[in-house]
DNA sequence: CTAATTGCAAAAAGTTTGCAACCAT
DNA sequence: ATGGTTGCAAACTTTTTGCAATTAG
């Protein structure tokens, strides 16, 4: 089936480091995480096998901002993104409305949807304090004057 | 007002070459553009006034792959992108509903929705053209599976 | 055996920055 | 006047690549 591709000891490593990550690891990342698998591996190989692994679909790319590009298992839109402005922490959600609502827009513009790509970016919103007397919630709070909830 | 910003004459070129911009041009782009208007612009003027504008959140960046940064007026996730896996082009468009149903998933994860990013990738789907002769377009509507890009 | 793969280091590509000259305010 | 701004080139950061050595199939 593939062209000639061979299944050597880093490529080995580097799959299964990308399998076993649960975040979304930049090259450096990926570099110092199989590093300690096997530490002859070098950059550059990261780098060959991260781009044999998105054209052949199985790995996608993302940007997160930060300038490096962030790697993931693909799922091909199966689950989306919600970075928190605050804490950059990023949050994985799917929602099967969302990708009905994607496929009949595509397909409205006269377009098989392939693959997607959704962040949204949001602040926390402070719970309705119903815990112990907190009445210092300055530090969450401040903020612009308006929102809704 | 702002700060001590100054409206210089590089700026209101850049601006001018931003607003007019129908596309999502890189800095490469938009110093070829400018350079036109007003050829003492240098490509560093270029990126800080394109960091400026982002920070202070008139501008927004896009990566649509292709290693570059690509800039368009900020609306505030206000429109999507659909590219074209085959030609590469973006295609823009709006969806009332969707920007509800995102403001709700993120209230539902316990965020305010600040901002968000969709792209969805596809391939045209060969239109059956159906001019006024009703007869061709069963044997046409058939071929679900005839696909070329 | 031999084409695919790797490491290394050099090079490319994209973006940022120090500094002296410059110019809106 | 003077502090923000610019151009230029050097510096950085991230990613790619040439080449000889290595290795999976």
């Amino acid at each position: 089936m593939e062209k000639g591709l061979k299944m050597t000891g880093q490529r080995r490593v580097i799959a299964r480091v990308l399998s076993d990550a649960e975040d979304h690891p930049d090259v450096e990342e990926l570099y110092r995480r199989a590093s300690e698998l096997d530490p002859r591996i070098s950059v550059a190989t990261v780098y060959r096998t991260v781009r044999l692994l998105e054209e052949k679909g199985i790995l996608e790319r993302r940007d997160f901002g930060g300038g490096r590009a962030r790697y993931e298992v693909s799922e091909h839109g199966r689950h989306y993104h919600l970075i928190d402005v605050d804490t950059g922490k990023v949050l994985e959600f799917e929602d099967e409305e969302h990708e009905d609502l994607m496929r009949r827009i595509a397909s409205r513009l006269g377009f098989e949807l392939i693959s997607m790509r959704l962040e949204l970016f949001g602040r926390r919103i402070p719970e309705p304090e119903a815990a112990q007397t907190e009445s210092k919630r300055s530090k969450a709070a401040r903020g612009k004057g308006t929102r809704k909830a």
